[in-house]
DNA sequence: GTCTATAGTCCGATAGAC
DNA sequence: GTCTATCGGACTATAGAC
């Protein structure tokens, strides 16, 4: 029998999102979180660098599947494709955890600092894809043009999901996204 | 004669650039900057709501030359062009102030904190832009994403911009930006 | 203008696993 | 013995409250 109850960072993240959820990130001290998980403040920052950071635990898994999913696409397809291809891998991973997601997605959206961290980890991720293109021969500034756009393809269908009434399949509404997106750039109105 | 030195706001943005300059956004301390400008900590916060706000006091004109250069622009142009017209105005704007927009944005990238409130600041100008798109007839999800894009846009030129060892042509750049988009959103390597 | 809460850091101690 | 995860307490600076 060990000393600790184990996983004591999964019950950190899952204190400190019920807590936030419940009365407010700003409301929520560290202190709080942690006695939640039967831990101390101590503890928390041991796994978490800050506050913010236990809400995006899986955000590097989340990076890591949406650039390895454009980079093998990228061996036999154009980047833009590529990048749907991307948009699709992580739309299913999002898809089969929506009540989580919509959850955790409640408490950034009632929160400045948490949007903010939240838009720097979306920079690293375009930060990442553009590095994948330009290992697959795509040159500057074409690789970091086409990985913004992919982040931003992202952000506008990951936004119409998560407000829509209705239970909405993720993968299409990213590739209207994707579809709009071109359609604007063309010169559509 | 009044009884306090004029421009507290300007004298406390100047004081803190240069600090954050000279030793680091981090080592440098809210009393130092106040300090330097001859005012107090109290007095810092009555006119930045915190410490990295001081760098970004600007962000606000150069949203509204953005928007209303786009607005504009939508009389008589497509979404796309009309961005075009915008991405002009504020490249007009800022290769006019090179040396203090090069020294601010050396700070910046040398701290995430601050990193993480520029990326706000540009998330506030996506949204501004896509309200004005909606305003003229642009329905959604375009108005977004055609917004996301104006901003993907200016980050890949701007960035572009900074980098260069030469004295580019800002306007020139973004120009180059937007067309190198809209290449590789129709499928171009 | 003062006072206070809390985020976040630093040094050290402890207890178990190996 | 080493390694790793926990806890304790003191400390600074930001930021908000009074």
């Amino acid at each position: 029998m060990s000393r600790w109850e184990p996983n004591a960072r999964e019950r950190l993240a899952t204190a400190a999102l019920e807590l936030y959820g419940d009365r407010g990130y700003e409301q929520t001290t560290v202190a709080e979180i942690a006695k939640c998980a039967g831990l101390t403040e101590r503890t928390f920052f041991r796994h978490y660098a800050d506050k913010r950071e236990v809400l995006f635990a899986s955000s590097g898994e989340f990076q890591e599947l949406f650039v390895e999913a454009v980079a093998e696409a990228l061996n036999s397809a154009a980047p833009i494709d590529a990048l749907a291809a991307g948009l699709d891998a992580v739309s299913e991973m999002l898809a089969g955890q929506r009540d989580f997601v919509r959850a955790r997605q409640a408490v950034i959206r009632a929160n400045v600092e948490l949007q903010e961290r939240d838009l720097i980890k979306l920079e690293s991720i375009s930060a990442a894809l553009a590095d994948t293109l330009r290992r697959h021969g795509v040159t500057e500034p074409a690789a970091s043009l086409a990985a913004e756009a992919g982040v931003a393809v992202f952000k506008v269908g990951f936004q119409r999901w998560i407000v829509a009434e209705e239970d909405l399949d993720l993968s299409r509404v990213m590739r209207e996204s994707l579809d709009e997106l071109k359609a604007v750039t063309a010169g559509g109105q």
